[in-house]
Formats: structure tokens, C-alpha cells, sequence
DNA sequence: CCTTTTTATTGACCCAGATCAACTATTTCC
DNA sequence: GGAAATAGTTGATCTGGGTCAATAAAAAGG
């Protein structure tokens, strides 16, 4: 094993060495379980579960106007959705990272609006849409699953909306930063060193920002001590700190020294 | 009936002559209508969406940290929803006009995390939360329908972050004129006449734009001809010209004169 | 009615971040 | 392994829209 997999294998979530998110970390096995589903459903959901799926880095999982047929859950590995925009260009909606669902947004017109490119060699479990509304006597927990799901989405939304009429590029760079953190330590890996496995100009693109800007960011993050930034390495010496940046803390009224 | 109330009846929309939106047209009835519940679900229903409820303007419907017990539909006049944002501030997250609902990015917590308040008098329909899930029989069409609803939601609020994310002021402003036009379309209001019931600094904050900028914007709209304005009343004398300077048409590649 | 408060308008000025350009490092793929 | 393509960095310059300030116009509240 080269070197550089054992440094690797140090961090919770490298390219290198993939690692999958535990079945229980997952929000498709959350779908199910809160809720106190028997063992025989379990077995059943498990039998719609079928598919195992693995993509490389820069495949399709689907794209825009593919029939929605399934909802993904990212084992390993990541993926990114976006939006071609009228009148040109893309957005990028989202980073979907291990333990993670995506697709949810077609349920209403039956056809994605998105499409989802792996940024990595990605795995995923691929449910049918159509076993989830079958589950019978299950089925209305399972709903109620989803709805809490989408809701959660729809607050991750409306904040990440909140990030970029209102926050700055540090403070918004600090705050995706800080949510990546979060969600990696939600599924089990390191919040403080992560491997960033989407491009700048990804970043760039989900914040509402330019490329450059992000570049110029990491390198006054690097040099000011407040991240450790190797090509897409990452380490957070000091979470708090980072927090203090992203301009979560109450702009204390009439206080001396504050911008 | 003053004059005032006379030319206010012409138009879909306004302060002064506020009008209901017809129940078929409301988003709580198409909850259960296309999924083809008889008429007796349809009793149960009307069983259950029983509260009505007016409110004045400024006045608020439910308040972040409020227990989420009911999902709102307006019925007629108008309602903003905005969330504080960490480190200070607000960002306006809505506006619901007749025949939308609300409240639903609170099923996961169980509780409100935005504030919800009247820009007009306005009268809503209360549907108990608990009840939606106890409709026995129908509840997993009605949950379909809640997550079909949902599911529009996340689209909307992906348009908008790329709006934001994207574009220039004056494209920001179209977009939202165009959007509100097909919103009071869909209801059956005029969508070339109408009252805007938020003030500019609602609007540039659910743009993110500051209000003199929308201000700005507004006069040169008005001087172009590209807009009537007066006050909070609107007319949009070509929509197509609005659809044009939204830059929603693609920018032809390699076209001259063009910017 | 008049006073106070809130909301909107308008102008002058400025700056964060976009744009443009040149270059370097990495990755891809014959 | 080397050429081509892609991704990232860095500096110089520019500008859209923010900030500040000063009214003006409505709305609210006696």
C-alpha cells in the first residue's frame, strides 16, 4: 500500500480510500426505522432495496428530464446536482455526501429537473419510487418519513438562500466549510480534515461566487492559520474559530473595534 | 363606493377590494382533489379543515418556536415569512398569496422556524397537522399530495437561489414580477394589474438587493416604459419585454449588439 | 387635524468581488 | 511518456450595487 493511502486512511472521507457510510447512518435506513417498523417490514424494505450501484467520477446518476423512477442514497463517494438556468449557465443545487438522499425534488412533475454527476467513484443504493408507495400497512409511516426529510431540505434551502443575500464571500466560504464538518461528523468521519472532492469552481458556483474569489479565500485562509489547505485536503485546526469567521456569533451593538 | 374602490375592483388583486381565491383553485383542495377521494373523504375533510381564521396586517399567523400544529392556505390577501438569520438580520424566506400553504417546512422539527405575518388583512384556512395524518383511508393520497407540494417547493427555492446566485438586479426584479404575474394567473387574478402588498424592503430582501437599489429599479422600469407604477400598484404593459430583460431567453452565441 | 413614525426616493461616493489576462499545476488520454 | 485539456492560482483593473446621507411621501396614532 503506497503511502499516501495510509495518510489516506487517517481522514474520514478521502478519494483515496472510499469509505461507506454504516447502514444506520443512513437517511434511507432512517426512513424506516424512527419508526418503529417491524422486523418482516424491514426484510421487505430490504428486498425493494435492491440495486447496488457503483459510478465513476463524471458519470450521470440521471439527468434532467429522465423519468424519476428512484430515489438514491450515497454509500460512498459524492455527488453533485445542478441546474441548467434559462437564459444560460448552471447551478449547482447541491453536494450529496455519503448517507445522504437525492432526487426527492422530481416527485412532483415525475421528471427530474436536475441532473447528478458523480464527483468521485460513487456508490449507491437506488429504492423504486413506486416499492415505497407499495409498502402497504408501512407505507404512511414511510411518507411521513419522506415529508420530514423534505422538509429538513426545504430549511437547508431557505439557509443556504439566508448565506448568500446576506453573508459575505469569507463568511459564506466559513459556512459551507463548517456545514461540510457537520455532515461529515453527523456520518461517522472526521469534521476537521475531509477531502473536498468538488472543483473550485464547484464551490465557487454554489456559494454565488467566482473561482478566483474561492481561490484567493483558501490562500488567505491557509496563511492566516485558520485552515490547513492541501490542494483539496482539508484540515480545521480550529472549528470555533472558523465559526467566529462565518459571522454566526451576534454582532454585539456598540462594540468597539467592530467593523 | 368610493372611486378608488371602483378602478381597485378591476384588477385581480388588491388592498382595497381584497378578493378570495375560489376553493377549487386553492392548493389545500387540489390536496385532495386529483386523487380522486369520494365524497364522503371530501366531508371528512371539510370535517377537519374547520378553522377559519382573518388576521390584520402586521399581525402574525405563528411565530419561529411556535409548536407546528396546523398548515395554513391563504385564502385571501397575503402573508410573508421570514427566518432571523445567525449573527443578525432576516431574510424573508416568502409570500404567500391566495391559494398557497404554509407551514410546512416544519414538519421535521415540530416546531415553526420561521415567523409568519400578515402584509394585509388576511383570512386562511387552519388545517390540523394531526388531522391530515388521521384521515384514515385517504391519508396516503393526501401525504402524496403533501409530498408532490413539498417537492414544487424545493424546485421554487432552487430557482430562486439560482436567480440570486445568477443574476443581476434588474433580471432579479423581472423574475420576481413574473413570477408573482403567473401566481395570481394560476388563481384566476389579472397577471398584468396588480397590488403588491410587501414593501420594497421586502422585496430587496427576498432578492437580495437593498432597497434603494429596488427603488432604483422601479423609476427606470417606470421610465422605459417597461412598467406603470404607482405606489404598490403595478401594470405590466408587455409581459414578453418583462420575459426579455428577465434574460430568460438564451444569449445567442456570437450575436451582435448584444452585451 | 397635526405630529410622529415608517417607508420610499434620490444623489454622491466607494468597495467587495467580478472580469480579464497570464501563467502554473494536474489530470487525461493517446 | 508526452501532448492536450482541464483546473487552479495570482495580479491588475473595473464596476454593479452597496453605503451613507438627506429629503419626501405615506401611514399611523393621537
Amino acid at each position: 500500500m503506497p503511502i499516501q493511502d495510509i495518510s489516506a486512511a487517517k481522514i474520514g472521507f478521502s478519494a483515496q480510500s472510499a469509505q461507506e457510510v454504516a447502514c444506520r447512518d443512513c437517511d434511507l435506513f432512517q426512513l424506516t426505522f424512527p419508526v418503529g417498523v417491524s422486523c418482516a417490514d424491514l426484510k421487505m424494505l430490504d428486498r425493494i432495496v435492491k440495486r447496488r450501484k457503483t459510478i465513476q467520477r463524471g458519470q450521470y446518476l440521471y439527468r434532467a428530464g429522465d423519468p424519476f423512477l428512484f430515489v438514491y442514497a450515497v454509500k460512498s463517494g459524492s455527488i453533485k446536482t445542478y441546474a441548467s438556468i434559462e437564459g444560460g449557465g448552471r447551478q449547482i443545487t447541491g453536494f450529496h455526501l455519503p448517507g445522504e438522499l437525492l432526487g426527492l425534488d422530481a416527485i412532483d412533475t415525475g421528471m427530474h429537473q436536475c441532473n447528478a454527476r458523480a464527483l468521485e467513484t460513487t456508490s449507491v443504493c437506488e429504492v423504486p419510487f413506486s416499492g415505497l408507495e407499495e409498502l402497504g400497512e408501512i407505507a404512511v409511516s414511510v411518507q411521513r418519513q419522506l415529508l420530514r426529510i423534505m422538509s429538513k431540505q426545504l430549511l437547508r434551502d431557505q439557509s443556504r438562500l439566508a448565506l448568500v443575500c446576506n453573508k459575505n464571500a469569507e463568511e459564506r466560504l466559513c459556512a459551507f466549510l463548517l456545514n461540510l464538518s457537520a455532515r461529515f461528523r453527523q456520518r461517522g468521519f472526521s469534521p476537521t480534515e475531509f477531502y473536498l472532492s468538488m472543483s473550485r469552481t464547484d464551490i465557487g458556483n454554489y456559494l454565488g461566487l467566482v473561482v478566483e474569489t474561492v481561490s484567493r479565500l483558501f490562500r488567505r485562509f491557509q496563511e492566516q492559520g485558520v485552515l490547513e489547505v492541501d490542494r483539496k485536503h482539508i484540515r480545521i485546526p480550529d472549528l470555533s474559530r472558523l465559526r467566529r469567521l462565518a459571522g454566526f456569533q451576534e454582532p454585539e451593538a456598540s462594540e468597539s473595534g467592530e467593523r
